[in-house]
DNA sequence: TCGTTCGTGATACGACCGTACCATGATGTT
DNA sequence: AACATCATGGTACGGTCGTATCACGAACGA
């Protein structure tokens, strides 16, 4: 047999590529072609690791996925050892907000995802993320224990406050992303909400 | 010379075609073709009223602002000769979450065109929506003309919170699209925000 | 050592897409 | 009445896309 290649690693990096094309082109435009030139392999390797387009397209949304996280779990580690729960909420909802390419990459092509799960019933089969709800669990959770450690008032409801939070967060982010919004005012809008949410009064 | 069609008539009911197909397949999936079929008439004249793709896209978003404009000029109405500043504000959120085929269809193609902007320069070079702080502007203006009369706290920003709902409802719609939310749910969160913002404490 | 199997390349095929071209009634104008 | 022009249909062309096919070297098991 010939080299015996970590399969797993290879679709790895022909998923990365997959990303950056579609970060560059849009998830709509981007070739099986465009994949393998990307990734610096021939075509016919991305068809030997994914048999068709279909697979590639699932596979490449759950490495975005796993990828994302890892950045979300790596700017929470850079908020310090023991954050607070605001910290830690703010930590997470800045994360997502495309300020640099990586992120702006992430929001676009996981947006496209998104969009073409509406359409494309293969798509929605699967469930859409691991959990949709994962991130509206970790933030309502992270309020309700700043709720009893007093840190917030007693008419404020955790989960409504995640929910727009993070519904917040999503929208001005695409608005970022279309050039509509700069970052300076979507985290002016996201510091508004968590100093009312967060208020000692 | 023959039947002199209006030409302004056909290319709306392209364009609506075009609207129809594109929330049933998704806008990336959209070709010539179908919209011709859609309109029951032929591909050639699909390419007569509109020389080109690129033009047949920029046109179909034009009119699907305008229809979206209509729709919520009609909630408007739909909510009484003088509503208050609150009511006002409701039926415009409302008015955007996709709540019906028609609003679903507006709010799936609409999220592709913003999408597609983000990489087709030609769509990006236009204005994308003919103001796109119009809406905002027109929520602040009622948050702020609410304040003036003593129906919501001083410590309320208006522009901040209008910028916080439009953000919301967006995102919601969004979820409620690829089936993450439940409208129930979407409008109760509005609520608490409304209520809070017109608390007349 | 030898054959089987894995990894990789090049290329071909059929379908579809946007666009261009040609043809032809129908209808005004002169 | 005749001709120019608008509206419309049919069809062909070049390109690209996803997929399939053929081919070959390289390495491990027996």
């Amino acid at each position: 047999m010939p080299k015996r290649v970590d399969h797993e690693e290879r679709r790895a990096q022909i998923a990365e590529a997959l990303i950056r094309v579609a970060g560059r082109q849009g998830l709509h435009a981007v070739g099986m072609r465009d994949v393998a030139a990307e990734a610096g392999v021939s075509l016919r390797l991305v068809q030997y690791y994914f048999e068709t387009k279909e697979k590639l397209l699932f596979y490449g949304l759950q490495h975005l996925t796993g990828l994302f996280t890892a950045r979300v779990g790596a700017r929470l580690a850079a908020a310090g050892p023991h954050p607070g729960p605001r910290a830690t909420v703010e930590a997470l909802l800045l994360a997502s907000l495309p300020i640099d390419e990586e992120s702006r990459t992430f929001h676009l092509v996981y947006t496209s995802y998104a969009i073409l799960s509406v359409t494309d019933e293969a798509l929605a089969a699967q469930p859409f993320i691991d959990n949709p709800d994962a991130a509206e669990n970790a933030l309502a959770g992270f309020i309700e224990e700043a709720k009893a450690a007093g840190l917030v008032g007693p008419g404020i409801d955790a989960r409504v406050e995640a929910i727009g939070l993070l519904a917040m967060a999503a929208a001005m982010g695409t608005s970022m992303l279309v050039g509509q919004r700069t970052a300076e005012s979507a985290i002016a809008v996201l510091h508004h909400h968590l100093d009312r949410i967060f208020a000692t009064a």
